[in-house]
DNA sequence: GCCTCTTTCAAACGCTCGTTTTAATCAAAC
DNA sequence: GTTTGATTAAAACGAGCGTTTGAAAGAGGC
């Protein structure tokens, strides 16, 4: 029970490399047998200490985005202390900022945060759905509440819309479409500021016409 | 060599069979066998008629991109006789349009196919790469000209970043974060409209400020 | 009717996968 | 020093995978 080891926690080398490998080749092309010559434990360990494969992966999505839960709704916290009624462009940062700052212990850079997000969402197993718990989804739709109040003309359905758009563009460097690299060059803190000019743009455009 | 068939094509169930099941469960999450049990072909028929399960995505991939391609480079031509400075929105609704219109052949929706196109391309397989041709260069290389010439205060590498949040936002049906239903309800036509508004309004941002 | 070329078929191959099993190892408790 | 409980280790299991094989079936040319 107690932490007496020199070393780190095989526990915790696992969820090391299973982020990382997820995060590089996703769920199924990510096998066991990688994990645990990545952190240098035998075989057997992810069975032994996560019953499964599945539930390794979940233990790693709590990890990751724990955090990242934690900023944005401290995010929020902050600016609704300060105005009622928060600018789409703050909501849109607040929203965003901590996808790209948020840095799981043990992860090498921000970026790679999205990346596992996406890569563990946009993979179609079963296994890798039915991950969010209450503090996401009480999260979510306080984001949400804040938007619809700050755009009152916006349809449900529009704002729906967009707040995927939202998630779709914060996870852009993932899905390198056109095989095009995934992030151009240099600091992650462009990409961050970019993607919330871009966004605070769309959420802020007039409501679709009939 | 001639056609002497009155039912459909093997290769061409075999076609259909690998564009649904690999926009439903990704190309890993497929299998040769569901492949060949859902075309009523047998199993080695992959192997016959495509060489193996990665020329089967390649050709799968070709049949449904090229439509889409030629759909954009004729919505741009279409454009620029009209105007020689046509205006963002226009240009987002023409390299937008076409990834929720087109339909290739034996296929169901329009929505599919973006949805084929992202499984495809954030699959980190690396067969699922590669497979992109001179038609898809060259159209997405007038585009980049298009819209560099429409933003001309816009810096290259914002630029590239905007194009890659477009593609992110055509295919924010596939990805279901946050446990979101992959489209929020009925017309696809709606998700279009909603995309153009939402892209054209971002893309028109002025540039991230240092 | 026979020949030729294409296409289909059932069966098997070799491999990797996630998981399970059983024994060995280790540090602390007594 | 022995016991105990948690952890690590090596080996094997059965299942599913993509692919290959060699023979059967089919269709037109002569």
């Amino acid at each position: 029970m107690v932490a007496h080891v020199a070393t780190i926690d095989t526990r915790t080398q696992l969820l090391d490399a299973a982020e990382h490998l997820f995060a590089e080749r996703g769920y199924r092309g990510t096998s066991v047998r990688a994990i645990t010559d990545r952190a240098g434990a035998n075989l057997a360990a992810v069975a032994y200490h996560f019953g499964s494969k599945a539930e390794l992966l979940a233990a790693v999505a709590r990890r990751v985005i724990e955090p990242i839960n934690a900023a944005q709704a401290a995010g929020l916290d902050r600016l609704l202390a300060r105005t009622a009624d928060p600018a789409v462009a703050d909501l849109v940062a607040a929203f965003v900022g901590p996808l790209f700052d948020e840095m799981p212990a043990g992860a090498e850079s921000g970026a790679r945060t999205s990346r596992l997000i996406v890569t563990i969402l946009s993979d179609p197993a079963e296994e890798t759905r039915a991950w969010t718990g209450p503090a996401e989804d009480t999260v979510r739709d306080r984001f949400v509440a804040a938007f619809r109040h700050a755009l009152p003309d916006l349809p449900a359905e529009e704002l729906w819309f967009r707040l995927r758009g939202i998630l779709a563009v914060t996870a852009v460097d993932r899905v390198n479409l056109y095989n095009q690299r995934p992030s151009t060059s240099g600091s992650g803190e462009a990409a961050r500021d970019w993607a919330i000019t871009f966004l605070a743009a769309a959420m802020s455009a007039p409501p679709t016409g009939t």
